[in-house]
DNA sequence: GTATTTGTTGACAACGTTGTCATCAATTTG
DNA sequence: CAAATTGATGACAACGTTGTCAACAAATAC
């Protein structure tokens, strides 16, 4: 009741192990007889090669890492099953580290464990992904890693990465506030640490501009992506005279905590106060009401990242091709209405 | 710069391979002398064993893995914390492993997966740990695992396992209510997949029938553990001609579903409508109003049962000692109140 | 018809580690 | 003081696989 192993395939199929090992790998020159008959001999067996052995061997692989420090945990599974759909359908197991990014030792801790559990490679994503150090360092070692960063487009650095363009998306989302009508719009600040921050900061800037309208510094709110910076920057904005009609939160736990602040002030969502999120998780369909927000293929995203790994792995050689950009879609729900008040000037 | 094997321990430390072994293994029978010569020598060249090739030899294994199907993206995070504390602390790496709790073949899987990747064994949440034949199956293959599983007690069956009394909270839960003067009480079924469900009702009914309420079939609502089922089952509770003055929904995904059919229904949380959920997943604090519930500690929950997966490990021969029960704690917010009519009779 | 190429297969070593057993010195026993 | 035991170390094989290269038959070229 041992485990089979391709010695007693090869007996069985009365052929050489290395004929086996061919036809395991999909190797080219063995006859289709032969080839027949060991994957008869492997179907009978149920045969399944050791993979402690295959990458022992072969200086090859079968596990990837996937690389991340993000408290969002619907960002998280989103990541973890677009690269495990794609494991899945290759073979590949995968190992999940969560780490801080702020470790200053991160790179070397990541060189070893890749080195140390053989890891084929690593996807990365953000903020790990947009460390320049943290890339070099890696790309030195000859670590195979994919990016998933945010930017506008490809940054043809040489090290191949899946984009996701932030700033475009939030460029949407202020443009449709400002056809609501809304002139004074806050906008709440994502953490420091991710670059997704100032994209969506530089969209909401660009709409501003291309609908003429002057920015005030009293409606930029700092803080990080979490409720509690959406509660306290939306109050902030409450307090001020002039108080903005519509919020856009860098994401969609910053726009649940604005929207819990505007409950407790009594305010009555949308009509008294537009909000708007960034994400697309699925609270934001799960509130009261149900948040306009920008929608990202994370799951896609994950997979076409994962992908773009392992064709990097297979051809080690030339310059990273298939890099792609994904766009988050804006998704207009109940949280976003015309503004009662229209501006008296302009 | 090639990875530093044994071999060049051993050279460098003047003693043989099997020295160095002995010394990464903190065997005993080795001079403190040669110890710290050899130790010297591995904090030297930076050596790390190689993992492929260690459980290929010793068919050990230093990798874990983490079996669940639960769409709670908080539950599964959690999980994976408690899980990976207990990797990062022992050396051991973890896969993880989404499935399908109701996939005909899951057990072949999983015994397939254990052996194919050479996992030292699997941590089982719900539901997978209540599967009777899984479970049986493993055990037959011999294969390492230590359950999470919905219990009263230690269901002492021969195999480790971590319990967790959804009863008692469930009953917590809806005492509470009572002692809010409610009496007709919704109850928002979970999934028939978990054991938890039945648990949790059990504990409803409980606490009905010690504080002499008659149970109403009516109230009690079938559906699964998801938003939309909690959308559902509260309209159908609202469209009662006696309708409840509060609702337990059976985890806090339910209970933001109700929450957001009563806000839909015009009713005003928690005066016209008592809301209790199940978890303490984030959003219950973030919703509005913050939903009472009950907390689980579900990294704790998952540190326990990996640590006693590895006393497992190491001791395969004698019973399981250490399966330990925990009991979510009631965590009361404002999403429940004081039953504003009360009833009329007793 | 011989020499070369092409295609298919197998023998063998190697990957980096640990288990088994042998070796040898130091210690204890009779 | 010889014999037996203990303790520290090393030589070597083995884990299950794949890479290298050789062997051989069949097909093609001269």
């Amino acid at each position: 009741m041992r485990k089979p192993t391709i010695k007693d395939v090869a007996r069985r199929a009365r052929v050489s192990l290395k004929t086996v090992s061919r036809v395991i790998n999909n190797e080219p020159g063995v006859l289709e007889r032969t080839r027949a008959k060991v994957l008869r001999a492997v179907a009978e067996l149920n045969y399944q090669p050791d993979q402690s052995a295959r990458s022992l061997r072969s200086a090859k692989s079968y596990a990837l890492g996937l690389v991340y420090d993000n408290p969002n945990p619907y960002y998280v599974i989103s990541l973890q099953s677009g690269v495990l759909s794609v494991c899945r359908e290759t073979g590949y197991g995968l190992q999940i580290h969560p780490c801080n990014s702020t470790s200053p030792r991160l790179a070397e801790e990541l060189s070893a464990l890749v080195r140390n559990a053989r890891l084929a490679g690593l996807v990365l994503a953000p903020p790990m992904s947009e460390r320049r150090e943290l890339i070099e360092h890696l790309a030195a070692d000859n670590i195979a890693f994919v990016r998933i960063i945010s930017a506008a487009e490809d940054p043809r650095d040489g090290h191949p990465c899946v984009f996701v363009d932030d700033r475009d998306a939030a460029y949407d989302i202020t443009e449709h506030l400002i056809q609501l009508g809304h002139t004074r719009i806050g906008f709440l600040w994502g953490g420091e640490s991710h670059r997704s921050s100032p994209e969506r900061f530089k969209g909401y800037e660009a709409a501003l501009k291309d609908y003429a309208i002057a920015p005030d510094k009293k409606l930029i709110v700092p803080g990080d992506y979490s409720f509690d910076d959406g509660f306290r920057g939306a109050r902030k904005l409450f307090a001020l005279k002039d108080r903005p009609t519509a919020i856009f939160g860098s994401n969609d736990e910053i726009a649940a905590g604005v929207l819990a602040a505007a409950k407790a002030a009594g305010m009555d969502v949308p009509w008294d106060l537009s909000i708007a999120g960034f994400e697309d998780s699925p609270f934001s369909k799960q509130s009261w009401p149900a948040l306009t927000t920008a929608k990202q293929a994370t799951e896609e995203i994950a997979r076409h990242a994962t992908l773009l790994l392992l064709a990097t792995l297979e051809h080690s050689d030339d310059a990273p091709h298939g890099n792609k950009g994904f766009s988050p879609q804006l998704v207009i729900r109940d949280s976003t209405a015309r503004v009662r008040v229209p501006p008296s000037g302009n």
